[in-house]
DNA sequence: AGATTGCGTGTAACTAGTTTCACAAAACGT
DNA sequence: ACGTTTTGTGAAACTAGTTACACGCAATCT
């Protein structure tokens, strides 16, 4: 044994000069006279260890400094498990909302949650995914509005076959499920709906000249809130005027600019439902830089429920999504904890003080 | 050689039924007809790979559908590493803009950022730290306003203590450095430089009975933004009155509570300085609810420059924290491309419409 | 008393990679 | 043609754990 002992440098691995060498499970072994699959033992809390060893052993891991090395663990498929929150940009309260939902169910159930940002580049997408892949996470969610075309689709389901190898699963989040991919399983809150709720009452309230503000196609939250209005306006027997729909991006700037057209054009309006919240905040810029006195000569109607919007004069109503909630329930799937079936929450219309009988 | 072919079941680990045991590097050497170190080697990229043998191994590798186990190779101290990013709760645009500073820095050098909610419970943080610290996390960011008392200082030092062990570190994001230990960084903003800004504008405007709402003390935020408010009064030579002082919870229903009350006290208020945006929409409607004209018979300043504020009426004027730079000089900090030095990052000063002469 | 059960433990074989070292063969220089 | 480098490769020893299996010994059961 004595051989053994001095065989062994103090620190075997020849690494870095400074770096003092972690004390590892052999050495706490060694240290406290037991064999390292008691010492094993000790740290997995598996009960069949005499408590005078069990002592022993963990005294000389204190002593030694010893921090069971996870990564070993994670090899050996022991230990907490991660899961993936990949979405496009780290933005706003939706975003805070959507990851605070997975963060408490995967919290609440010993993993852990790796987040990141693909900025929209396809390339740096899948190389996350590669990555995450490789570190045999449980799942990934893939959170947020994608790309309509059906590249996306295309490359969605590479990305859920290529999990699968390794028995991880990919779950969208904030986006439908994919056309020709039903396997591939979605968590949604119904945005069509929540739009068409929005023209409904503005069709109860009497209008009929309403207006949509949103971004172009080419990305599902884009195309389904678009979509939702022209499908109330149909509903309702009011004919779709391409004149009421403006393009803007989803920010207040461009809202504003999309507004200003639309109220300049010389085209009856006396209400607008707008995309997002962002785009509603515009609005009221343009009106009032046009002298439109909100709400009496123009209802707007936004979408997300941001917050403080409550608080805009006339204070927005909107469309309430359940961001959280839908953090919750996609978690929840990734963990096992739920069948891996679509879901589709449903949106809650808050009816402020910006939507109102037209003058 | 086919001895050695048969020798090994084709599913070696005795793992799971259904589980498709995942091929391994030996499984794709073997198919190759190379040795593990050259099968090794290829996917480590080293050049020392004869091309006939790189592609023989990179076939297999397809052919198998192996993935290399990522795993393993953080064992060994390859492949990415990551930092964490610990936080009481993900709430907010605050958070939404600090994780995307870190994320993007992470995400440049090949980081990954794990994320995780303390829910303010210093066990959950505790059993946190050491989960992270198993897994030879690079960095701890340790997010947000945290306890004033000593046991916060304690316990974040015995973090960095114990985080120091496997060379990781522990860095405050959002609160200043810790008094009794210099060698724990910080990366903070200059929090009470941003209040008292804010006062002197109001000074300036000509306004003295200014008072000050926000949290009660216990929270670093809370204490240095209340300080930053008086040592300014004290600078212009304006009487502190504890009438003027209010406690407030961080949202807009209590601080429309603790507005109201100092409204309806009878003591003279011309302007209000917050300690956050939510405390400031709080105050709006309680001076709406009592009949007060904004601005002219009340100005308001808040504190974080939150999302849409600049479109109330009156546009609130406010300070804006520099969310997204903490993170990323935090996260350049905990890769080692800065230096390990406290960073006090300077607040702008929001001029809008809620500060103006008083009445 | 003899058989059976169960606890505590150690050996050795696993998890899946990387890397050092030695050694061959090919390429290059004289 | 001969020595020296370069290149490519494989065996084996590492990274740091877990765990199946066997075995000794003590306590309980017939």
């Amino acid at each position: 044994m004595s051989t053994n002992d001095t065989d062994r440098k103090p620190a075997r691995g020849t690494r870095g000069p400074d770096r003092v060498t972690q004390a590892n499970l052999r050495d706490v072994a060694l240290h406290a006279k037991v064999s390292v699959a008691t010492a094993s033992r000790v740290f997995a809390d598996n009960p069949n260890v005499n408590p005078d060893s069990r002592d022993r052993v963990l005294a000389s891991a204190r002593e030694l400094g010893y921090v069971v090395n996870g990564l070993a663990r994670a090899m050996m498929g022991r230990g907490p498990q991660s899961i993936a929150f990949v979405v496009r940009a780290m933005i706003g309260p939706t975003f805070a909302a959507l990851a605070a939902g997975v963060e408490s169910v995967a919290g609440r159930n010993g993993h852990l949650v790796l987040m990141s940002a693909t900025e929209g580049d396809p390339e740096r997408e899948r190389d996350l995914i590669q990555v995450l892949r490789e570190l045999r996470v449980k799942a990934v969610l893939l959170v947020g509005s994608t790309e309509t075309d059906v590249s996306f689709d295309e490359r969605a389901a590479g990305y859920a076959r290529d999990l699968a190898q390794v028995n991880a699963s990919l779950i969208l989040c904030g986006r439908p499920p994919v056309a020709g991919h039903p396997q591939l399983v979605s968590v949604d809150y119904d945005q069509p709906a929540g739009v068409s709720a929005a023209v409904d009452e503005l069709v109860r309230l009497g209008h009929t000249r309403i207006a949509y503000i949103g971004e172009g196609p080419g990305m599902t939250t884009a195309e389904l809130r678009l979509h939702g209005y022209q499908t109330a306006l149909r509903r309702h027997g009011i004919a779709l005027d391409p004149a009421l729909i403006r393009v803007a991006a989803n920010n207040e700037a461009d809202g504003a600019r999309a507004a200003d057209e639309l109220l300049r054009s010389g085209t009856t309006v006396t209400a607008i439902v707008t995309m997002t919240d962002n785009i509603a905040v515009g609005a009221y810029r343009a009106a009032r830089a046009l002298g439109i006195s909100l709400p009496d000569q123009l209802s707007i109607i936004g979408f997300d429920d941001a917050p403080v919007v409550g608080d805009l004069t006339p204070a927005l109503t909107t469309v309430h999504p359940p961001f959280f909630e839908v953090g919750v329930r996609a978690a929840e799937i990734a963990l096992g904890l739920a069948p891996r079936d679509h879901v589709l929450l449903p949106t809650r219309f808050v009816l402020r003080e910006s939507a109102v009988a037209p003058g």
